[in-house]
DNA sequence: GTACGATAGTTCAACTTTCAACTATTTCAT
DNA sequence: ATGAAATAGTTGAAAGTTGAACTATCGTAC
């Protein structure tokens, strides 16, 4: 990131352009999911843990593996869990075959507090995103998204090797 | 939101994929662009409302306008800000055409503090982001993401109205 | 088998964000 | 003019997030 003033390469027009609606319908466009969720007692990233765990076999998951597939650090992870396992909706176990590690286990309370609210929330990603953009448009953007998703892996490689 | 089971539409392949995509990618993007800035004192989102603020005539806006640029509510960016006044990033001066109004002005420390992150966080949004895409990916991208956001306010608009 | 570093997960304190309540002023209808 | 409603902005408390420090266990090399 270091580089001589004289280096600078500001943003074009396009490119500005580019920068700019990106940011500024991602910010819209999480505000209203998230006022969408209201009244299912789930935020949206609480929701994407309870998915990620719903999907899981047996509906449990390691707490590590969970952190990652919910792209949540090990402590927020953690403190979400407290929450939710106060509500009820998970509960968790500790692992056999790792002394260290524990499960997190989705509750039956769990389980339908994410089915009543997996409707609602579909229905608002396809309002607010998916019904906006042609079939030529989500082929676009899932191929940009993805490579961009891995350039940046690459990029956290190459830079921990450093 | 509301509706019958029997109507929910489900997200089909191309769609998943389209909305995972841009969800996992917008999360990393963030949190790299976030990381760059370290050491320099500034978050993303604070570096949103200096650099609002440091493109206003006089470097000086009044705090409701600041909050709508910066997408922030009143109440963030009141707390911000500060924050901000505490490190002579910026000052708050009364306001004599309204007077429940204040203005928010950039202190010249607040200038240098811009200054010198800009530099490093146009390289990280050039690195991580638009280097990534063609010039058409770019144009695509902007099409799709602006007519998004004006379906958002009208949704928005709808929606109150009723 | 022992001691080393790595890994799983939690906790604490500091900081940030949210939401509702609040003050002060302005606007508008009467 | 006068009072009701709207607007600008701040505040305080509760909730959420971060990052580092911590405990406990595991894997491995000697």
């Amino acid at each position: 990131m270091a580089g001589k003033k004289s280096e600078i390469k500001w943003l074009n027009p396009r490119e500005m352009k580019a920068w700019r609606s990106y940011i500024i319908a991602s910010r819209r466009l999480l505000d209203a999911l998230d006022m969408d969720l209201e009244g299912h007692d789930l935020s949206m990233a609480d929701y994407e843990v309870m998915a990620q765990l719903s999907e899981a076999p047996g509906r449990r998951m390691r707490m590590s593996e969970l952190a990652e597939l919910a792209m949540l650090s090990k402590s927020r992870l953690s403190h979400r869990m407290k929450v939710m396992e106060k509500a009820g909706w998970i509960k968790r176990e500790e692992c056999s075959e790792d002394r260290r590690g524990s499960w997190a286990v989705m509750t039956d309370k769990g389980w339908k507090a994410i089915v009543a609210a997996a409707p609602d929330h579909v229905a608002s990603v396809r309002k607010r995103f998916i019904d906006q953009l042609s079939n030529k448009d989500q082929e676009n953007l899932t191929a940009a998204f993805t490579s961009l998703t891995e350039e940046l892996r690459n990029q956290f490689m190459e830079e921990s090797n450093k």
